[in-house]
RNA sequence: GGAGAGGUGGCCGAGUGGCUUAAGGCGGCACCCUGCUAAGGUGUUGGGGGCGUUUGCCCCUCGUGGGUUCGAAUCCCACCCUCUCCGCCA
């Protein structure tokens, strides 16, 4: 969430920042906030004063019980004074309840970088490789993937509906292949701290990075009074891990990288990218998440971001990095990279990684803080998270960019060690 | 799942309703003393918030949230977590 105060001294500024994704509720959303700030730091000085006054008398009537003396009077007194002090505490409860909540609906403010606007106005940055052109002979993976026999979609949406494919064989393998390559190589080449997170996680959790309470319909929630939610990224457990906690000067930057699946309703995506594997509702990611000091997440974000790059360059893929335009962010989002890789049989960039700077937004949700230096003030820190990549849609492309006429796939060279292999063949 | 014990400041640890504005110790920091070292002395030492912003004043915070009371670390309720034993189990 932002920070209340920034709201409260630099009101304009923070529209104006947040006009750039182009909701039209959220200025009206900050005018709340301010009047029911108003509100609540009224009535702290008045409950205040009220229980200033209270301790003291509390002294007052110590001591003269202690001497033997009559405190009936001040006792009734400060009954009364009690009452008053519940009346407040509940008015200023409220108030901040009210407030809480919309400070968690109120997405990040866009750094100035990013372009204004929605999709439309995304900005293809750079571009790696070159795609490759269509051929009659070139299949999308639906087809190809069932021919090789490694991806099977009919037992799956047998077993648990449409978007939960079945992998076989050599399919199951290249996930188990892709998935080690990619954290091995941000463990061994980027400086990642390999982590396995829980797959269940608190709403807590997901409040900290932000997919609570807006985004409750994309994801599963266990049945019973558990409150547990299926991940639907590892950024969740991985961001949370140091939630509440004040880190000291050495421990940043912390740089963790995390396999997990993944869960997705994709409530708001219902109809769209249903063939293959492009869109489903549970998939394996690589996920790196990095806490930084605030003037480094800059940086961070611009090397997090050529972490992703580099798989798909090793695994030797075209694609393109784009800067995701304010609407198009994700809501704790101040800044964020698109890696597309090139789909040759579906004719079409996808989306494989999205690696953001969510600047201090997820640390003040998650209460993530570290100090300069031993004894200093605690400060937020910047938390950012990237996809290293996401295996489904690097699946189809590995399939469908390397896929031969002859309607077997010659698999890059990264992958051999890791599939004991270098062709799949019908 | 059953039974029990417990969560106090950076750490250890005292504290069964007002003498705690949380004792004492350790650690940290500052200063003093000692011609080195060791030891000693004095003070200080969490987080959040409000008002004023120059020194400051005040409120909240003893796992979390409620409740009882003029007053709660202390009593009551719910939840979270840790530990021990039993049962079950990959």
């Amino acid at each position: 969430m932002l920070d209340l105060k920034r709201i409260r001294f630099e009101t304009d500024a923070v529209k104006q920042e947040l006009a750039k994704r182009g909701d039209p509720d959220v200025a009206g959303q900050i005018d709340q906030v301010i009047a029911l700030d108003a509100e609540r730091r009224a009535v702290i000085q008045d409950v205040e004063g009220l229980k200033a006054r209270r301790n003291q008398t509390s002294k007052e009537i110590a001591d003269r019980k202690k001497a033997g003396e009559d405190a009936g009077e001040l006792i009734a007194a400060m009954k009364e004074v009690s009452d008053r002090i519940g009346e407040f505490d509940r008015q200023l409860t409220a108030a901040e309840a009210q407030i809480e909540e919309l400070l968690l609906l109120i997405p990040n403010t866009p750094l100035p970088e990013v372009p204004a606007g929605d999709e439309s106005a995304n900005e293809s940055i750079r571009s790696w490789g070159e795609p490759l052109s269509a051929a009659p002979w070139r299949k999308p993976h639906w087809e190809l993937g069932v021919e090789l026999s490694v991806l099977d979609l009919e037992r799956g949406a047998r077993l648990s509906g449409s978007g939960f494919p079945v992998y076989t064989g050599l399919g199951a393998r290249l996930q188990r292949a892709l998935v080690n390559l990619m954290v091995d190589t941000h463990v061994r080449e980027h400086g990642y701290r390999e982590v396995t997170p829980p797959y269940l996680v608190r709403g807590q959790a997901m409040r900290g990075t932000g997919q609570l309470p807006k985004l409750a319909d994309d994801a599963y929630q266990v049945a019973g009074d558990d409150d547990l939610w299926l991940i639907p990224t590892a950024e969740v457990p991985l961001t949370n891990l140091h939630g509440g906690e004040v880190l000291g000067p050495d421990d940043l930057p912390r740089r963790f990288v995390g396999y997990t699946p993944c869960f997705r309703r994709e409530a708001g995506a219902a109809g769209r990218d249903t063939r293959g594997i492009i869109r489903v509702h549970q998939f394996d990611k690589v996920e790196m998440v990095r806490l930084e000091r605030p003037e480094d997440s800059g940086a961070a974000l611009d090397e997090l971001t050529g972490h992703a790059e580099r798989i798909l360059q090793t695994l030797g893929l075209a694609y393109r990095v784009m800067l995701l335009a304010a609407g198009d962010m994700a809501g704790s989002s101040a800044m964020t990279y698109d890696l597309e890789v090139w789909s040759p049989g579906v004719e079409r960039w996808l989306e494989v990684s999205s690696c953001s700077n969510c600047t201090d937004y997820q640390a003040r949700r998650a209460d993530i803080r570290f100090r300069r230096e031993a004894g200093g003030k605690p400060e937020y820190v910047h938390t950012l998270n990237g996809s290293g990549l996401a295996l489904p849609r690097t699946v189809i492309a590995v399939l469908e960019n390397y896929q031969r006429e002859d309607g077997s796939v010659e698999l890059p060279e990264a992958l051999h060690p890791y599939m004991g292999c270098s062709r799949i063949e019908p």
